[in-house]
DNA sequence: CTAGCCTATGATTCAAATTCATATTTTTCA
DNA sequence: TGAAAAATATGAATTTGAATCATAGGCTAG
């Protein structure tokens, strides 16, 4: 009779190819491979005998059933969330810590505006940046004194930790539009060599390019360096070195032609970002929460930045 | 990470939980068996890591959670019809036509309410009844004259037509509290013999007491007929003879002790009904709907019925 | 205490969702 | 335009997990 095909993972589906505009990219977001996403696909049209989106369109049309069903997911689905919440908030204790420990300066420029839409969803949590920029922030879990580190790269699997893998981005280089590099179509170890290289003032393993770029190619550029973003590529946009940066910390600058941006190696240079918590920590809903939207959040917001297995 | 355990599937167990009262019950309505839906509970217990009913407790009362959770069934399960609903009108013709043939006298008092109902859902449906009150309306299903035929019994299979069970309710003896029966536990076919049997004015084979019971044991007893049921209580309260009815039709009555009711046979007398339909009809959402609809609303609000396989 | 009803559970079966491998289509850019 | 890259589709294999079956355990009422 009332057969439901269609369930909540449906919806998540939907909602989704909405949010990424792509059946790859949707699956990526949902850890699913795209085959997965396009059987799911082909089983509700085949269902409902017609089809939910118009194939070959490129920035990804929904059909009118397409659109109602991603209405319904759009309503139902923070409803589903809330929920949990509530239920999650009975069975584990009342309220919760959650210290953030960060290695990086530019990591607050996404989990700031994610802090502040967790805050929203989960007020009684107390929430707390703890950013004294140690090199390895996880100590600070074993220690009990954060209850969640954010760190690059994927480290070596642990007995007492977990790692949630938060997305992917691209750190870029960037040269004022006059400079000589900007001819290049990509930077080489060797065209750092003779610049000057405008960085924060923190250790060399805690910067992108030096540590998975010109580290590995013996190469060490002379340097110059600044604590706030502004700075540095003020530094870079009048001649007196390059920079490189995350490409989501300087969309604005170079769309406004301030700077320009290439990529670091023929094939870019992708960094990864992770979140580590205890293993307790990580069977606590507000804590797991906090990671997904911090995830979700950011994926659809930053520029460059794409999801992670 | 968001690890969507819940599903569709559980708010509408959750929901038949709550409406039932009982697991099994719940099983028959939504055509599982018990086992599935103990199953189901275990795993979302596990899940939350706390139960979501508390066992041994007769009406079945629900936890914290299993509150919460049953309050997220009632707010979205309503949202997903009205979404599947908006599908169907947009993928199968606009509009359509509902003629309803039905057989028996008392199948309006259910009738009624769930067309009632099925109205506020499917305004543009144009809902009709049928009641010539012949003993086989298949052939109107046939000759395109009725979308939708209740029958009592489970016919042979046929390819052009489908059966979709409705409900099982127990047909009574009635009988005023005076009457010499009254004093015996159920009803054998010899106690008929000697009675004035109260019927509807249809053939015999439209009355559920003479088709499985009294014809089988070559029992006819003398009759009298009456048009309305009040009529015939009103018979049978004044001692002019014995009635059988649904359990259903006669509840009130019963409780103001204007009659009693006795089993028919030691097990009582069972019937069963099912909406016919053409294969094609079986394939439109809303037809189909109509039939679920019924089928919960009159589980839910009859008294003596019970879910069939 | 026993019969009857309801629920729980392990084992098995069955269905369905996902992945894998690959084909097909579409897009991009030289 | 052609070739490479990206995105999507699809059949088969695999894996997951949901349902049933068979049965045991509990509770209630007579």
């Amino acid at each position: 009779m009332t057969t439901t095909i269609l369930e909540l993972r449906h919806l998540e589906t939907i909602q989704a190819l909405a949010d990424t505009g792509s059946v790859s990219k949707a699956a990526d977001r949902l850890y699913l491979t795209q085959s997965a996403l396009s059987h799911q696909l082909k089983v509700l049209e085949t269902h409902y005998g017609a089809p939910l989106i118009e194939r070959g369109a490129k920035p990804l049309r929904f059909t009118a059933i397409g659109q109602r069903l991603l209405e319904l997911a759009r309503t139902v689905l923070p409803q589903v969330a809330e929920a949990r919440r509530d239920v999650a908030r009975h069975t584990q204790g009342r309220a919760g810590t959650l210290r953030i420990a960060v290695q990086c300066h530019n990591c607050f420029d996404w989990l700031m505006p994610a802090m502040d839409t967790y805050r929203t969803l989960w007020p009684e949590v107390e929430l707390d940046i703890i950013s004294g920029f140690l090199s390895d922030p996880l100590p600070l879990l074993e220690r009990a004194e954060a209850e969640l580190a954010v760190i690059h790269d994927a480290p070596a699997p642990r007995d007492d930790l977990v790692f949630h893998p938060l997305f992917r981005y691209e750190s870029v280089a960037l040269m004022s539009p006059q400079h000589r590099l900007s001819a290049k179509a990509w930077l080489s170890p060797e065209d750092f060599a003779a610049e000057t290289l405008i960085t924060y003032p923190v250790a060399d393993d805690m910067l992108d390019v030096m540590k998975h770029y010109l580290g590995p190619a013996r190469v060490n550029p002379k340097r110059r360096t600044a604590e706030l973003t502004v700075a540095i590529l003020q530094l870079v946009a009048s001649g007196r070195g390059i920079a490189a940066l995350p490409a989501w910390t300087v969309g604005n600058y170079i769309e406004r032609g301030y700077v320009v941006s290439r990529p670091i190696g023929a094939q870019g240079l992708y960094c990864q970002l992770y979140a580590a918590t205890t293993r307790a920590a990580a069977q606590a809903t507000y804590i797991d929460e906090f990671i997904a939207l911090t995830r979700k959040q950011s994926l659809s917001e930053l520029k460059g930045v794409s999801a992670l297995a």
